[in-house]
DNA sequence: ATCCCCACTTAGTAAAGGACTC
DNA sequence: GAGTCCTTTACTAAGTGGGGAT
């Protein structure tokens, strides 16, 4: 919007308001079709209705962030199917119930219990065959605890030291550049791959390919029509001229022989002895040792991730378009180096070359690639206990601790503008309380079709929320139902203020479904917002403070000084999982959950059998006794 | 102002490891 | 000793945010 039309705007809203009136989406600025550019998604979204006034009613101020959450069932969208009564089973199963939470307590206090008396009575400990083994888990725990004292006397203790000037992670770095991993093994002659039930010998490049799907064949992935296309169409890319004249259906393609190779493969490395296992323990870690550490500035570091991705299929989440294309194998050719000039240069593979080798020491990463199913760039970096990701999570909570002294001014600030007369500032002050309140990420702005369809604050749409004047006995409520990062389901009915209500109402006016709700902020337009109000916020910056917070709430909550130690790690985990609600993180329930719950089901009710038989026993026993 | 690239953090999933139980 | 369960680690997809080019 140009100056003076801006200026035209606020003179309407002027005159509205001295006549009584409120202002329109449109006199605020606020069309569907404005500045923001957008990634307009080809849904079906119906029209959503106007929603009607509602009275006067005040949330809490600043309740705890996750109370009105905390008995909600969640759910990931990709469940959103006729199997779903078996899923919000699920679901309900992965909230644990305060039985169960009961139930791990005590497992806990026998477990403590049975540790002290294998401490308090040595001697009896000293002599049978299963008492040693007893002996043999507490002296390795021992080692295991000795060995990581020890690591961290030997830890670089960075943080006495003197900062790097502005821009410089390191003086000197030195690597082994990257594990590549090994070739292709190709399937033995008698596993076979059938087109149209006849047997067909792949080349090696269609078969390393085929063996890719065929390693998924019992994963839901393998199911998914995108997925399928995709693998199908990237799959014939590697045939040869004659493999793809034949091969031109993929529900033709039976990959089960290949598949049950890869099964007994694994079945049979699960039944190795334990020496086979050893020597390839054994094995795994010398690679570690050449290739897992690096040199930095004199001191040894750990890198996080030293193996090159090796080829697959793209797993992309939720709903993703790129989802079963080819994952290409990486060659040296492919690879940048980056170390000390001075340092000895990492020698690549016998034969080969790499892409290029540089010595930029205002970045962290030893080496980079740019993968080929999105175009974007991988690197291998420093695992998290090294001084460079350390100071980085330093400097990140030292920013959220800054938060703290100014959250106050800052929260005053965002409602003040919430009736600012500015759309950009309202939709800014709106969608700020919204990360604040409810930890709600940022919301960049994604290119469309190129992942899946996920949001976050800034690139909510329409459809995303619907408003409630009056719902379940609370007033102005408000219905989040969008796919935020890893496309899972953030699904909230929160009470807001009347005037956060009535914003929203205006931002929906002459709006569709797929248009942006905030079209006049973007990430980058709020961060400089926040930066201007204190140095190094940024959005993100909100989910790290009110995470902390709510965590040293809910420990100061729980925890009682006096408690034992089980006690004390239940509090921990019920205020992490406090945490998790807030983030909503969740993690979809492991395949073997099913089986497991009916076993501890069964277990359960025996266990309660076998109580209701002896309260009876002792009952005729204390009638027998009178 | 917008786009795009780059560097880096965040977080879910799968595999590995290890303790416990029957 | 096998099976199960839980925890830890490895892997890598999916975000955020800065900065330069257009």
């Amino acid at each position: 919007m140009r100056p003076e039309e801006n200026r035209n705007e606020e003179r309407k809203i002027k005159k509205n308001k001295s006549e009584g009136k409120k202002p329109s989406a449109e006199e605020l600025g606020s069309r569907a079709d404005t500045s923001k550019s957008k990634n307009k998604k080809q849904k079906e979204t119906g029209k959503k209705k106007k929603e009607k006034s509602a009275k006067e009613q005040e949330e809490p101020e600043y309740p705890d962030f996750h109370s009105d959450r905390k008995n909600r069932v969640k759910k990931r969208a990709r469940e959103e199917d006729p199997q779903e009564e078996t899923l919000v089973a699920r679901r309900k199963k992965k909230v644990k119930t305060e039985t169960e939470e009961r139930a791990e307590k005590t497992k806990k206090d026998v477990k403590v219990k049975k540790e002290k008396k294998v401490k308090e009575e040595p001697q009896i400990a000293a002599g049978g065959k299963r008492k040693k083994t007893k002996e043999e888990i507490e002296a390795a725990r021992a080692l295991k605890i000795k060995k990581k004292e020890e690591e961290e006397q030997q830890r670089w203790r960075w943080w006495e030291e003197e900062k790097y000037e502005d821009g410089i992670k390191w003086k000197f770095l030195e690597h082994k550049g990257a594990y590549f991993p090994p070739e292709y093994e190709p399937f033995p002659d008698h596993v076979k791959f059938y087109y149209d039930g006849k047997p067909m010998a792949l080349s090696l490049a269609a078969e390393e390919v085929a063996g890719f799907f065929a390693h998924m064949l019992d994963h839901e992935y393998t199911t998914k029509e995108v997925f399928r296309n995709n693998f199908f169409t990237d799959w014939r890319k590697e045939m040869t001229l004659k493999e793809r004249m034949i091969i031109t259906d993929l529900e033709k393609c039976n990959f089960n022989e290949m598949f049950e190779f890869y099964k007994n493969k694994m079945e049979a490395k699960r039944n190795m002895s334990k020496e086979e296992k050893q020597k390839i323990k054994e094995a795994n870690q010398k690679i570690v040792e050449v290739f897992g550490f690096c040199l930095m500035d004199q001191h040894q570091e750990r890198i996080g991730n030293f193996k090159i991705e090796p080829p697959g299929l793209f797993r992309g989440r939720g709903d993703h378009p790129k989802q079963g294309k080819l994952k290409k194998r990486i060659q040296p050719e492919d690879v940048i180096i980056n170390c000390s000039r001075d340092s000895k240069i990492p020698e690549p593979p016998l034969g080969h070359k790499w892409k290029e080798v540089r010595f930029d020491n205002t970045v962290t990463w030893l080496a980079s690639w740019t993968e080929n199913v999105q175009g974007s760039c991988k690197y291998i970096m420093l695992n998290a206990n090294s001084k460079l990701k350390g100071e980085k999570d330093w400097e990140k909570y030292e920013v959220a601790r800054n938060l703290k002294s100014r959250i106050a001014a800052i929260r005053e600030k965002y409602k003040q503008d919430w009736k600012s007369k500015q759309m950009v500032a309202r939709q800014r002050a709106v969608a700020l309380y919204f990360i604040d309140k409810l930890a709600l990420r940022a919301g960049t702005e994604k290119e469309e079709g190129e992942t899946a369809d996920t949001v976050g604050c800034c690139s909510l749409r329409v459809e995303h929320i619907k408003l409630y004047p009056e719902l379940d006995g609370q007033q102005h409520v408000v219905e989040f139902d969008f796919l935020g990062k890893d496309s899972i389901r953030y699904y909230n009915k929160v009470p807001v203020k009347k005037s956060v209500f009535k914003n929203l109402k205006l931002f929906m006016e002459n709006k569709q479904g797929d248009d942006d709700l905030f079209d006049r902020l973007n990430t980058s337009l709020l961060n400089k917002h926040l930066n201007s109000l204190m140095p190094g916020l940024t959005a993100k910056v909100f989910r790290t403070f009110n995470a902390s917070v709510t965590l040293q709430q809910q420990l100061k909550e729980l925890t009682d000084s006096s408690a034992n130690m089980p006690e004390k790690i239940l509090s921990y985990n019920r205020a992490n999982r406090a945490v998790a609600v807030l983030c909503n993180h969740q993690r979809a329930p492991p395949k073997t959950f099913e089986q497991s719950m009916a076993n501890l089901q069964s277990k359960a009710s025996q266990k309660s059998q076998a109580n209701y038989d002896n309260r009876k026993q002792c009952h005729r026993i204390c009638i027998n006794k009178m």
